[in-house]
DNA sequence: TAAATATTTAGACGTTTAGCTAAATGTAGT
DNA sequence: ACTACATTTAGCTAAACGTCTAAATATTTA
């Protein structure tokens, strides 16, 4: 029961439940995320590991990009439930079209492979 | 969002979700709680504050007592999905064994309507 | 292998939270 | 109105949490 708890827990945080939002859209790298979210570099990165550990997402390599996805169909399922309370969806929207422009290559503000 | 968020922290307690699990059940006053749970009166009090601002129990007057119930059918549908994914079920199936046994009036260990 | 970029770890700080005890407030029945 | 019991509030402490910055650790590409 304690693992359940602890999904519950890390679900109930504004950021992670923003993070996982995205994620349900499409496997994000961190620094994608970073682009969406006001938050520093390593308080993102812990907030991904409370939702590892909480088994909600995982992570894989990705050549030079470290790529994070929602763990399992499950846990998609249970998200479509908590999806649907869900009142105001605008931070929500914000993020996914702030997303849909994102591109790994032009995470970093500096030279980019793309001029 | 907020509030949707704000409901997944509430549930991501283990005390708060034993509460929620067991008033599943059946609706419990405060006294019937305390028999289950191992903490005090002020912090299961505080408890169900917070799951009732997080709009998943309420309460209604019963005679001397004060019965909490689950809020509305579309929250039983949440945590019906939440529920299949507990592993370990043996603290919940103990509260609701203790649960099936406890009456309103056995709350209080002194003098009692039936001796 | 050096430079650039991506990500994680560590340590510090302020806030929130869960827990307790004890006092206060309600409420019902005598 | 008094008593007994149920519940909430208040004040406290210790632990957990979210955040930051800065340093450390990959990893890729030139």
């Amino acid at each position: 029961m304690e693992k359940t708890v602890n999904r519950m827990k890390a679900l109930g945080d504004l950021n992670r439940f923003r993070i996982v939002m995205m994620l349900l859209e499409r496997p994000l790298c961190v620094c994608e995320m970073l682009e969406v979210l006001d938050i520093a570099g390593g308080t993102l990165s812990s907030h991904l590991k409370v939702l590892r550990s909480a088994d909600i997402i995982d992570q894989r390599k990705d050549g030079r990009w470290i790529e994070y996805f929602v763990r399992d169909e499950k846990v998609r399922d249970l998200l479509a439930v908590i999806d649907d309370f869900i009142e105001n969806r605008a931070v929500l929207e914000n993020d996914r079209k702030k997303i849909s422009v994102i591109t790994r290559s032009v995470c970093s503000s500096g030279t980019k492979v793309i001029r």
